[in-house]
This record gives structure tokens, C-alpha cells and sequence, in this order.
DNA sequence: CTATTATTAGAGTATATACTCTAGGCAGTC
DNA sequence: GACTGCCTAGAGTATATACTCTAATAATAG
């Protein structure tokens, strides 16, 4: 493999360990026990290491999220979508953790990142759109869907933060994959009104299977030790 | 006013301001025209500052969010709830910003944080209990209740980063009260489904109030310039 | 083989950051 | 006036961080 690549893939590695925040130059080189000027020499700074993982972690959603146009969607369509992008983030997660440091410190990035998110809040959209064409949900006028693709958005990008921070004191850095797409639960949980009754069981069937099993995952837990 | 105090509020000014990772001790002493010895003699660290600072969030926020057992709760009751917890937001938003890296350095605030959450959830979910005995919103399972508290948690939370993050490149740093308060239109929203008839066009025209007139705080917005 | 280009090492640097240390001022009190 | 306790200045420091520079080594083309 190329040390371009080894860089950019222990950047990765190491950023999503320690938080970008913790990782310097000097240790992506050290951890590929390279030297510093050989990383400088691939990459001229540390952003733009950063912004080309970027573009990878987009590269992936949107493929990921690539709608189809010439038929309607299932419940099984919805279930990729939905394990596809907390796939993503998790692979990923280090970028929505420093995401406004991030933004404020690259122009580049705020812009495309920008253009990203409005590209996940349509693909979210048409998704719902789908839904309704299909049955699944209750047609809803275009405010209060956009309204509600919104929240879903808020809560898939916020809910690996929320894990990392309601999360068990004694080990701050423990997460998995697993407990990530409980997140599911709680996007399924924002359609449960508006399923229709043909399609009610199987989607909360489904939630059923990403219930998060620990109580403080839930968020009412009571007093703990 | 006391040194000491006029550290916490420069602290909190400049990190609300330029986040706290931008902000060294050094240069809050030199903002209040002190020395750095003078810094460090009322506060041991850093750490110690983002403590204290975070403890008056917390006493605030727990202030707000004193639900009354001994009346049913109503529409206004809320819209108080809302807007505090909004404010609260405001006035603190350097924190939410930082808070995975805060927590990480600080177990004292990770284990108080951890708390706080859960509070606020609790808070969240005698809210809507009470908000169904009230006859404004339908009864739901705990279960669902739960979820659903813990996504108002979530929309809550993540709007602020939400609107800085998807806000027009040109500006990164502005952001008004204003704007962030368009986050009670957002939690409305998941409260829209779950409305009784008697009180649905009342808190419709409520949410009104707060719906976004940019394009891009809507979230679904074309392509821009 | 030679010339050129791509890659790498590794020492080095300017700046920043969190924090320390010493000396001294100032207010009140006996 | 001298003592005491609180507060402050400001120079200084150890460490870290992002990044540079030069020289040397592979790889490749002619």
C-alpha cells in the first residue's frame, strides 16, 4: 500500500481512537513509523489530511443514499438506508466529534460539508416521500416532512455524541457498533405515529430488533452506582 | 466585582464566543488585563475554570426544569420550559461545542454531566406525562415516551451545532438567539403527531411562531450561490 | 550506466500553551 | 510602625505542535 494511503487510513484509525483534537502530525508518523517530513512531504498540513478523509466519509453516504428513482421503496430499502449510514458514521466518527472546530479551521470543508448536509436532508426527504408513496407512512404535507427529516438528521448525527456522554463513567472510550444502531430505535421511534396500520407491526417489529438493552442507553435511567 | 468572578465571565464570554479550544488561559488574562499569575492563583487549572462554569449551567438549567407536582402542567407551562431550556443553551453554548474533549479531560465533569442528562431526561419525560394528564398530548407506553424524551434530548442538543454547521459559509461565526430559539419549532414538531384535537391548532399556532425563515435553518434548501 | 524524479529520514524551528515562581503591594489590625 | 493575609505582576519554563529543510536513498526512464 502506498504511504499516501497508509496515512490517510491511520489518520483515520487514530482519530477515531483519540479524537482528532489528541492526534498530532508527529503521532500518524510515528504510528507508521515514518518520519515527519515524509508525511508533510504527501500532505501539505494536517487539514488536508482531514478534508480528503472527508471526502471519502461523503463519497460513502452518498452512495449510500442514492434514491431510486423508477420504483417504490420497502422496508427493506428503509432498513439499508438506515444501517448504512450509522455504518458510515461509525467508520467515520471521529469527523462529527471536532465537526465545528473542524469547519471553522477549513473553509473548503464548511463548504462542502454544507452542500452534504443539505444532500442527507433531501435524500431524507424523498425517503419519507417514498414511504408514503409506498403506504408505509401517513402522506404529510412537505412543511412538516422537511420538519421531520430534520429531526432525524439531528438525532443520527447526535446520537453516537449522546452514547459517548451519558455513557458509563468508568470507561470513557468503550462504544460499539452495536450499541450505535440502537440509533435506529430511535429514528424508527420518530415514525411510529405515522405508520399505517398495514405496515405497523413490521416496522415496529423491526425497532424492536435495535431496542437498546442497557438502561442508560434508554436515558430514564435511575441513580447508579 | 471579585477577580475571581470576572474570570468565570470573561471565560465564558470568550469560549462562547470563539470556542473553547481557540481560547488559552493566557488569553483570558490578557482580556481582563491581568497577569497569568494572578489567573492561576484563583483557579488551579483550566479544568477548574470549564467546572465551575459548567455547575452554574447545570444549577440554571435544574432551576428551570422544577416540574410542580401539585397542578397539571399547561401549554404556557411548556413554552417556559422551551424557552429556558433554549436560553440556557445560549448561554452556555461553548460547552455542547467541546463536550466530548471536555468530558474526556475531566472526570469529576464527565460523572456530573452523565447526571445532568439524566435529569433533563427525567424532566423531559414528566413533561410529557404530565402534558397527557394535561389532555394536550395522547397518552403514550413509557416505552414510547421514553424514546421519545430522549429524541427531544437529542434535537435539543444538536441544533446549535446544526445551525452553525449548515449556516451559509460566508459567516461561520454568527449565530443569534433568535435563530437558535427556530430549535423550538423543531421539537414541536415531534410533539405534532401526538396532539389531542383540543389543544392541536393552539399548539400548531405556537409552533408557527418559531418556524425558521431562512432556507437553510429549514434544512431542505435548494442549491446556493 | 546515467540522469532524473519520487520518496524518505531526521534534525531542527518558530510559536503556542498551560502553568510556576518569586517578589512585592495593599488593607486591616494590634 | 510592623505584622498578617490576601491579592497581583510579570518574567520564566517545560512541553507540545505544526511544519521546514537538507541530504540521502530508491525507483524509473533513456
Amino acid at each position: 500500500m502506498k504511504t499516501r494511503d497508509k496515512i490517510l487510513l491511520s489518520s483515520l484509525e487514530l482519530f477515531n481512537d483519540k479524537g482528532e483534537r489528541n492526534i498530532t502530525t508527529n503521532h500518524i508518523a510515528a504510528h507508521l513509523a515514518i518520519s515527519p517530513g515524509n508525511l508533510y512531504y504527501h500532505f501539505r498540513n494536517k487539514s488536508d489530511i482531514i478534508y480528503e478523509i472527508f471526502q471519502e466519509y461523503e463519497k460513502l453516504v452518498d452512495y449510500y443514499l442514492d434514491i431510486p428513482e423508477d420504483r417504490p421503496i420497502t422496508v427493506e430499502d428503509m432498513t439499508f438506508y438506515l444501517e448504512s449510514v450509522f455504518d458510515g458514521l461509525w467508520s467515520y466518527r471521529f469527523f462529527h466529534r471536532d465537526l465545528e472546530y473542524l469547519l471553522d479551521s477549513d473553509p473548503r470543508l464548511r463548504q462542502d460539508y454544507r452542500e452534504f448536509t443539505n444532500r442527507c436532508l433531501a435524500a431524507i426527504n424523498r425517503i419519507f416521500a417514498k414511504l408514503a408513496d409506498a403506504g408505509i407512512i401517513q402522506p404529510q404535507p412537505e412543511d412538516l416532512r422537511s420538519a421531520m427529516s430534520l429531526n432525524v438528521w439531528l438525532v443520527i448525527t447526535n446520537w453516537m455524541a449522546f452514547l459517548k456522554t451519558a455513557h458509563a463513567a468508568e470507561e470513557p472510550a468503550s462504544l460499539s457498533l452495536t450499541e450505535l444502531k440502537q440509533g435506529i430505535y430511535q429514528v424508527l421511534t420518530l415514525e411510529v405515529p405515522y405508520l399505517t396500520p398495514e405496515y405497523r407491526e413490521r416496522v415496529l417489529a423491526l425497532r424492536e430488533k435495535y431496542r437498546p438493552t442497557l438502561p442508560e442507553a434508554q436515558g430514564i435511567s435511575g441513580v447508579e452506582a
